[in-house]
RNA sequence: CGCGGAGUAGCUCAAUGGCAGCAGCACCCGGCCGAUAAUCGGGCGACGGAGGUUCGAUUCCUCCCUCCGCGACCA
């Protein structure tokens, strides 16, 4: 039917129109969304939508519920969210059950600060219920942000460490190391203060200016000198040590050497000194040696274990070696006491000798490799800071008061060389800022070396046989560290690979890991003392009735209840047989707690299962988290609770340092929600390489928020271009689609296929530039540009537009779907905009997290895709010699240019271009191409030529045409024009 | 100091034993004014440093420098 009267030109033009706003306004938008999440509630309908499909676990590390997120937290649960959201794009049943680490020293502390004075005087319980409360309030504040962040999941069922069952669940498991035979009560030095006599943690340690004797003291070879040297036989010969706390003399064990030292033996008045060889002149002017003579030189390595005797006491000082003996001098490892110190490594005059004083009671260091050696974890000193009665000399005396007599003592018995006050920085007690001590104290320890009972007989999920956890040779049982070296290299997988030298190494090294700690705020370790014979009682049957208690009450009833209303009824002690019991006071340490939830959480869940599917944190938890749940994974099920360990690395700021709050550089996650919107923290979490450390700045989000309005922008022109566009009525079939529509969408499959595989490959940061590339090459500087002037002027329901929409499409529904596990909230924007048939299948989908990612539509075709790259090498050419008119101000749209393209007879170009002859307008967007033939040597310059184009502008597609005009009814529209009109009129209007 | 990691343009990423990318963004210049607080084009620009292996190294090796994490009863 044809119109009355001529149309208005500028209303044919299908220009594009949709409801997905140009701006974002996330920070509005994002709320808004996440409440229609919430009714929908569509954590759930993901779930359900899965039911029966594989499953795909990634348990959550839980974050500590004291503080406020940061930027870091933000990261670990974004990227977590990546994971879990890809993993159910790709087909899986991937729930997600997040967790709260609740208890432990932070939270404690915090309480501490805010009870002051009065914590003195509550009780255990009432410290906890403080504690507990403080903890809900963190969780439930983070719990907050997370969801703010677009992160789905249980949230309204998280896993806490405090909840009844899970402490229930940490005490059981306790009960099953102690089963399997790997718990055992030792000693190992604690900070600890003398005046309010109590162990302190390292954060209630503060570092302070003071003065100590610093002594030089001789300890005689008791071992034959010659089995060093030849040299030395019949001399002799003394080690000369280093301290500046004699106090810790009297519990003086060995005396270690770096083994990759050279030692040398000094000869003075008649004895002979053995110190490192580079110290030699530093100790002969120290201890003012008139005429010190090197008598021998040999490696530290020679001298391990050899004997010598105690400076004045009756007993031996084995040399032992270790690595952590310098030359540094200022810390030694004399007491792990001032390492603060060494570690600031200013001017500090050297002092030591390279012959480290070792008192295995009263060092960190000299507690590990006094571990190593067999050596007593000897401590005579009293909780009080006096010397235990079998202290000779000095039985009774307080530590600090007893130095300046030890001194005296020395000298006297001439061990002493040298003595002098030094200045260093020492550790004093936070609350009465005295100064601390390194004390042994009673702990409970999980072996590492100790070999299991009890051989668990069982096949896990995998249908690995377990009884195979065994030494292969001799098939006995292995330790937890064999076994947990053996999990490491053999059975998971570490993403980055570098993680499996780290793990193990940190295996190899680590000392038995000490489980117990002085405090109220955790799970208390379920052992009791016998009153009659002071026997440590952790009994797993004991304890399997503990933990049904705690089940009912919490653990709160460790304190609530007498020993005995825990204890099962009539139990008596195995030892004695008495039948009253005191209750062990310290508590588990909060590794044990957190390594826990890979059988608390993990079994506890029905969705869940044992072994996980991926852990996913940063690089610290290599020693925390992934540490301590391999060790309970050993313990329960013997293998290790994840299959793949993912770990992503530090939020630096923009010149990669480290963010603290003090030095002003940290970013707040919630001023950028409130700034810029969640999807920009996503996006920046995705477009850096999540494995190593991550720069954030505001120029860094600057550039994301770019990104982010270029992705939206593309995505907007596409679904601006579909209105009216109804799939299943318009949808233009694979042949018939026009060739660039083809081309586009073989690009498209190309981009599936990648991003699908760095989704499965957790390259999050590939999928943002392979769809951010996509965005801006393919399609806005390409094939939008091109298509644009097809969509605009091309009658509405023709098939070149239709062939156009049908591709736009697939783009933007692809899109959607790609984009959706890292822009949560756009891409369900997208999704909500896209033109759906009546019954099309995906309707259902109320978001486009329920859906998955689309699969590559087979298009892929080599030989168009070589034909194309070769024509837009050739637009590349076309679009500079443009340029060049431009500045020439020969044009400036490039619809004013006509474009001549000279080419020899014999050459490729000519037939390519030939073939294309009627597209190649579109192509370079100009409003005239002629091929001419070339018969002239090949010249560079007169290839192509731009040229003013003939005729008329058209007033409707604005190309220039010599024939606008030729139709009476449309007398400013170029021929093409006159045709589409003629079409939209005899369709009777617009789409 | 030990263990582990990283260092490609202003920013975020690539690739490669042979002149580092169709890089994108930023920046500069210009076009368009029918993706318009959008979009298109052009320009600009880099292998931390020093050795070594090699015909040739950004890529392999060694050392150095810088930065990050762990080495804490903090996470």
């Amino acid at each position: 039917m044809t119109t009355e009267t001529p149309l208005e030109l500028k209303k044919t033009v299908n220009l594009p129109k949709t409801n997905f706003a140009q701006k974002a306004n996330l920070a509005q938008a994002e709320p808004a969304r996440l409440k229609r999440w919430s009714e929908l509630n569509l954590y759930q309908l993901i779930r359900e939508s899965r039911r029966g499909r594989d499953k795909f676990i990634l348990h959550d590390g839980p974050p500590y519920a004291n503080a406020d997120i940061h930027l870091g937290t933000a990261l670990n649960k974004i990227v977590k969210d990546f994971v879990v959201k890809s993993r159910t794009m790709l087909g899986y049943d991937a729930p997600y059950v997040p967790g709260y680490d609740c208890h432990g020293l932070p939270i404690e502390l915090f309480v501490d600060k805010k009870l002051g004075a009065k914590k003195a005087n509550m009780p255990p319980v009432s410290v906890r219920r403080a504690c507990r409360e403080h903890a809900t309030e963190a969780l439930k504040r983070q719990t907050r942000d997370f969801q703010r962040l677009g992160i789905l999941g249980l949230w309204e069922n998280p896993y806490l460490t405090m909840s009844n069952q899970y402490e229930a669940e940490t005490a059981r498991l306790f009960g099953r190391f102690v089963e399997r035979g790997y718990v055992y009560k030792g000693a190992r030095p604690v900070y600890w203060c003398v005046y309010d006599q109590t162990a302190l943690a390292e954060a209630e340690v503060e570092y302070r200016e003071h003065t100590s004797p610093s002594v030089y003291v001789k300890f005689p070879l008791a071992s034959d000198p010659s089995e060093i040297d030849p040299a030395l036989a019949g001399r002799k010969v003394f080690f000369l040590i280093w301290t500046t706390t004699p106090w810790t003399l009297p519990a003086n064990l060995a005396i270690a050497v770096n083994p990759n030292f050279e030692y040398a033996a000094i000869e003075n008045g008649g004895e002979v000194y053995v110190v490192a060889g580079e110290l030699v002149e530093t100790v002969a002017s120290k201890c003012g040696l008139d005429a010190p003579q090197v008598v021998a030189r040999f490696p530290g390595a020679k001298l391990d274990r050899l004997e010598c005797r105690h400076a004045w006491l009756e007993r031996k000082s084995l040399v032992i070696l270790g690595e952590h003996v310098t030359l540094g001098g200022e810390a030694d490892a004399e007491t792990e006491l001032d390492v603060k110190d060494a570690r600031d490594k200013s001017a500090t005059s050297k002092a030591g000798t390279g012959c480290v004083h070792t008192a295995p009671g009263h060092g960190h260091d000299d507690f590990v490799i006094g571990k190593q050696y067999g050596l007593d974890i000897y401590c005579p000193v009293d909780h009080a800071g006096r010397f235990t009665a079998e202290v000779e000399h000095f039985a009774g005396e307080r530590v600090f008061e007893a130095n300046a007599k030890i001194v005296e003592f020395l000298k006297e018995r001439g061990a002493l060389l040298f003595s002098e006050n030094y200045n260093h920085r020492y550790p004093h007690c936070w609350r009465c800022k005295n100064p601390v001590i390194f004390r042994a104290t009673p702990q409970w320890f999980i072996s590492l070396d100790a070999r299991a009972a009890e051989p668990v007989v069982e096949q896990d999920e995998d249908g690995r046989d377990l009884a195979n956890f065994t030494d292969n040779e001799t098939d006995a049982p292995v330790s937890l560290r064999a076994g947990a070296l053996r999990e490491v290299e053999q059975s998971v997988e570490w993403i980055p690979a570098w993680g499996e030298d780290r793990m193990r190494n940190m295996l190899k090294g680590r000392p038995d890991w000490c489980v117990s700690r002085q405090r109220v705020w955790g799970v208390p370790i379920p052992a009791f003392y016998c009153a009659g014979c002071d026997e440590a009682i952790a009994d797993a049957s004991v304890i399997k009735h503990v933990a049904d208690i705690f089940e009912r009450e919490t653990s709160d009833a460790w304190y609530a209840r007498e020993a005995q209303d825990l204890l099962p009824a009539g139990f008596a002690c195995p030892k004695c047989g008495a039948t009253a019991f005191t209750k062990e006071t310290d508590i588990l340490d909060v590794w044990f707690d957190s390594g826990s939830s890979c059988v608390a959480v993990l079994k506890h869940y029905d969705e869940l299962q044992f072994p996980a599917d991926v852990y996913l944190e940063g690089g610290d938890q290599y020693r925390g988290w992934f540490n301590s749940s391999l060790m309970v994974g050993l313990a329960a099920h013997d293998r290790a609770p994840y299959r793949t360990v993912l770990t992503h690395g530090w939020v630096v700021d923009g010149q990669g340092k480290a963010m603290h709050k003090s030095a002003g550089n940290s970013v707040s996650p919630n001023d950028v929600i409130k700034q810029s919107g969640a999807e920009i923290i996503r996006l920046w979490c995705a477009s850096s390489d999540y494995h190593e450390d991550m720069r954030c700045s505001d120029e860094i989000l600057q550039r994301v928020s770019d990104a982010y309005r270029k992705m939206r922008n593309t995505a907007r022109f596409a679904l601006g271009n579909l209105d009216g566009f109804d799939p299943a009525r318009d949808t233009v079939g694979t042949s018939e689609l026009l060739e660039l529509d083809r081309w586009a969408l073989a690009e498209l499959d190309d981009v599936i296929a990648k991003v699908r595989k760095a989704y499965e490959e957790y390259e999050f940061h590939s999928v943002f530039h392979e769809l951010y590339n996509f965005c801006t090459v393919t399609l806005s500087a390409r094939y939008f540009d091109i298509i644009k002037d097809r969509l605009y002027t091309a009658a509405p329901r023709s098939h070149a537009r239709r062939s156009a929409q049908t591709a736009l499409h697939r783009i933007a529904d692809a899109l959607a779907r790609l984009l959706a596990p890292v822009l949560v909230f756009t891409a369900d924007e997208i999704w909500e905009n896209l033109p759906r048939a009546e019954g099309d299948a995906e309707k259902q989908f109320a978001s486009v997290h329920v859906a998955e990612f689309p699969t590559p539509a087979g298009l892929r075709d080599a030989e168009l895709t070589a034909r194309w790259d070769n024509l837009f090498t050739t637009r590349d050419v076309v679009l500079g010699k443009l340029e060049e008119a431009r500045v020439a101000k020969l044009i400036g749209s490039s619809l004013e240019a006509r474009v001549v393209f000279s080419l020899p007879v014999d050459g490729e170009m000519l037939p390519l271009l030939r073939s294309y002859a009627s597209d190649l307008r579109y192509l370079f967007i100009v409003s005239q191409v002629e091929l001419r033939e070339s018969t002239e040597p090949h010249d560079k310059n007169s290839v192509l030529k731009i040229e003013r184009a003939e005729g008329e502008k058209c007033e409707r597609c604005w190309s220039y045409s010599t024939r606008v005009g030729e139709s009476a009814r449309y007398p400013t529209a170029c021929e093409r024009c006159v045709e589409a009109l003629g079409e939209i009129e005899r369709e009777g209007g617009a789409s």
